[in-house]
DNA sequence: TTCCCTGCCGTTTTT
DNA sequence: CGGCAGGGAA
């Protein structure tokens, strides 16, 4: 146990929240300025000195990681286990629709169904609806249908055509849902509230349980999640929030600043604490990241300061093309290790759309530097991995439609869209679900008796299963049907070598059903698929990997790193060009890249680039805007900058300068080199000559005796030091100029 | 019914 | 470029 020194560990402002008693307190302070910690210590403190049963707290935290954070630093704090409820909105909201199921007339062992289920049952309706079920269809029926239950403070009338038929669609969709026992995301925080609202006796049930109400980032929080604080603080009065109106990234998806900017008003008398000393960067970085935001015209202004002395200059770089940007920051970043100034721990590297971590990877990969993604296709989103949890839900819940269309043919048992059609009428007709129409044995019209024959197999396994799943633990069971329907074995003859790594990813889910039977030694099965559904990527991201991370700018939102790159910095990404058409979109852009830049400690690396591949094309870029938003005393430039004529890999990566020559004219001012492109000091990456300096990552110093090819196909020889003569491809090497004088 | 091939489309960000 | 749906052939 670490005893608390509230002196030593907070500042006067910070103490103030921490020591604060009862009602409603807001602290509202800008980046790194030790908004978190005053939550964990708020919550030891009532806990610690106040006597307050840890079953009488709740904390919410932005990712279900950020929750195990704060309970383990709670519990080393006060030096015992903390039962108390620590979790997401989506986590505490299930367990409290768990919990009042029963009374309700829900099924405790409701399913949830994630995005991808909910086109899958979009899809399906429109198809019922004679509507093609175009990806543009889906999703706008999804946007309406999430907009509807997480904004009901402002519920839309329909306007246009296609929300009209959302509008239509989405009570089929409901209904379908509560059919399957099945709740959406949007449902898990939405119905428990209806749920409050029908019955208060059962509100105030929670609500005086919850003396205490601590909220993170809650500039993010959406209407729902707001209703639902209130109503849980309706009795006692006492919740802490804490966020900045300029980390507000998520409005896309519902989120409202206004909860955290009107916070005084719906808790009439809230104490507001604000905080003005940042503990996480820099002064260089924390001045370039004010700068920045100072751009936005909606926002409570907010000063911050650091008594950091020193700190390097951020970084901008330039490079040809995207691959030369993934290969430069890996080259630095191992580089920094290899001379011992770094862990890989240390670096993160941040983007605005996944599809940019391709080329860092690539780059990353070449230079052999451990890597950890974040986000993207999730594990639990993989297409193997769902397959099998459909059976793993059937198991728990037998009106999961959805579940069992899957899995009819999966592997294949020659029960195509045809048979599949026929049980689906036959189950309507009866009114039961797909499991209940199959094990009830009554013969489905239209099907072949092979068909039936295969069907009414599946319905004994999973009967069989069923019942072992009373008493026997789930990962056994679990192994066992994964190798009677020869899952393994069926993706590897359909997809080979591909299928193989599927098999492999099947062995992982079940490896995680028995790593979670020994966390919660009382959890079942629907508690296992319930915590699933609801895991993030970064929720199982390990900080003491030795690894960099990469992962979007987005879900870097909470965290920091001492050294962290901000790749594509371009116009059309960041900001992202379906995020430019107004002003109040274009401030989100900016706070994402103020929230990228804040997450560093001791040093920004920018970059951007003159062409990067897109859908396999090469589209040409020009820097972002926000860059220029950085005073320049506080910006180092360097890069591969081109001066027009000049050969090289350049001209063949920069489409809009080709065929220029030494006597063009100076490239204009909206060109898409401007302001730096005379001043920087010139180091073009893949430039070598005979008789230059370099050093290798591995080999050390040496000297370039010989050059052939040129651009990216350079190969050189170099006379190592250590005595020894080598030819490498300067694309994979990592290398690096030794200082020398050549002019510009 | 299955499997293979073609052609189309996607990229904003995610609980 | 790559994934996937849908169409056509075995
Ligand atoms: N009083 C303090 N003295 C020293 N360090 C502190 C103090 N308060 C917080 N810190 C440190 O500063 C860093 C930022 O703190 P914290 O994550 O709580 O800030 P935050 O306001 O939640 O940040 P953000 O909003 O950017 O996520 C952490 O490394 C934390 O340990």
């Amino acid at each position: 146990m670490t005893p608390i020194d509230w002196d030593k560990d907070l500042n006067p402002e910070q103490r103030e929240a921490v020591l604060f008693g009862d009602g409603p307190l807001l602290v509202l302070a800008g980046a790194g300025s030790g908004k978190t910690r005053v939550l964990t210590y708020r919550y030891a403190h009532l806990v610690y000195e106040r006597e307050v049963y840890p079953s009488r707290m709740l904390a919410v935290t932005f990712t279900n990681k950020a929750a195990a954070e704060m309970r383990a630093r709670i519990e080393k704090q006060i030096g015992e286990g903390v039962g108390g409820w620590i979790g997401t909105f989506h986590s505490i909201s299930s367990r409290i629709l768990r919990q009042v199921a029963p009374r309700v007339g829900f099924d405790p062992h409701f399913t949830i169904f994630d995005a991808d289920d909910q086109r899958s049952l979009i899809k399906s309706i429109c198809r019922d609806h004679g509507l093609d079920p175009t990806s543009e269809r889906i999703g706008r029926v999804r946007a309406y249908v999430s907009r509807l239950k997480t904004d009901r403070g402002n519920i839309p009338e329909p306007e246009s055509p296609m929300e009209e038929e959302a509008a239509r669609i989405e009570p089929v969709y409901t209904q379908t849902l509560r059919r399957m026992n099945a709740f959406d995301f949007d449902d898990l925080l939405v119905v428990p509230i209806e749920i409050f609202q029908e019955d208060p006796h059962l509100l105030e049930e929670y609500a005086s349980r919850f003396r205490y109400l601590l909220v993170d980032e809650y500039q993010d929080t959406n209407w729902v999640q707001n209703e639902l604080v209130r109503m849980l603080s309706s009795v006692h009065g006492n919740v802490a929030a804490v966020g900045d109106d300029d980390q507000s990234i998520y409005r896309w998806r519902g989120a409202d600043v206004k909860n955290i900017l009107d916070f005084e008003e719906t808790f009439p008398n809230a104490h507001v604490i604000r905080l003005e000393q940042n503990y996480r960067s820099t002064k260089p970085i924390l001045d370039a990241a004010s700068a920045v935001i100072e751009n936005n015209v909606s926002r409570r202004g907010k000063r911050l300061w650091t008594d950091k002395p020193g700190g390097d200059l951020l970084t901008l770089q330039r490079f040809f093309t995207d691959r030369e940007e993934g290969m430069s920051i890996a080259r630095d970043i191992q580089r920094r290790v290899r001379m011992n100034m770094n862990r890989f721990s240390d670096f993160a590297v941040f983007y605005r759309t996944n599809a940019q971590s391709r080329s860092l990877e690539d780059g990353l990969r070449l230079h052999a530097v451990p890597y950890r993604l974040i986000g993207g296709l999730r594990f639990y989103e993989r297409k193997e991995v769902k397959d099998l949890l459909a059976y793993l839900r059937l198991l728990a819940n037998e009106a999961d439609d959805l579940s069992f269309a899957r899995i009819l043919n999966v592997p294949a048992r020659g029960v195509g869209a045809k048979s599949r059609e026929h049980l689906v009428a036959h189950a309507k007709e009866r009114g039961q679900s797909l499991l209940e129409a199959v094990r009830s044995g009554a013969p489905v019209p239209g099907l072949t008796s092979r068909a039936a024959g295969r069907i009414g197999e599946l319905g004994a396994l999973l009967g069989r299963y069923s019942e072992r799943a009373r008493d026997e633990a789930p990962h056994d069971l679990v192994r066992d049907l994964a190798e009677e329907i020869g899952l393994v074995r069926f993706y590897e003859s359909k997809e080979g070598e591909k299928g193989l790594l599927r098999g492999e990813n099947i062995d992982e889910l079940i490896a995680a059903l028995a790593d979670f039977e020994r966390r919660k030694p009382s959890g079942n099965l629907v508690d296992f698929l319930a915590e699933v559904s609801l895991l993030t990527d970064i929720d199982s991201w390990d900080e003491g990997q030795e690894a960099v991370t990469l992962m979007t700018l987005h879900n870097s939102k909470g965290l920091e790193f001492p050294r962290v790159y901000i790749a594509g910095a371009e116009e059309g990404l960041l900001p992202h060009a379906r995020s430019m058409m107004d002003e109040s979109q274009l401030e989100e852009e900016r706070r994402l890249f103020y929230v990228g830049l804040t997450r560093a400690m001791e040093k920004v690396t920018l970059s951007h680039v003159g062409s990067r591949l897109r859908y396999g094309e090469i589209a040409p870029a020009i820097p972002s805007r926000f860059l220029k938003e950085i005073p320049e005393e506080l910006l180092e430039k360097i890069g591969a900058l081109p001066s027009a004529g000049r050969g090289g890999i350049g001209a063949a990566a920069r489409p809009y300068s080709s065929g220029r020559s030494l006597f063009d004219e100076p490239e204009p001012a909206h060109d898409a080199f401007p302001d730096y492109e005379n001043e920087s000091q010139e180091q073009p990456v893949f430039r070598f000559e005979a008789g230059d300096g370099i050093r290798h990552a591995s080999w050390g110093d040496g000297r370039v005796t010989r050059v052939e090819g040129s651009g990216m196909d350079t190969k050189i020889t170099v006379e190592f030091r250590a005595g020894f003569t080598k030819k490498i491809m300067v694309r994979y090497a990592s290398l690096e100029h030794l200082p020398r004088k050549r002019g510009r």
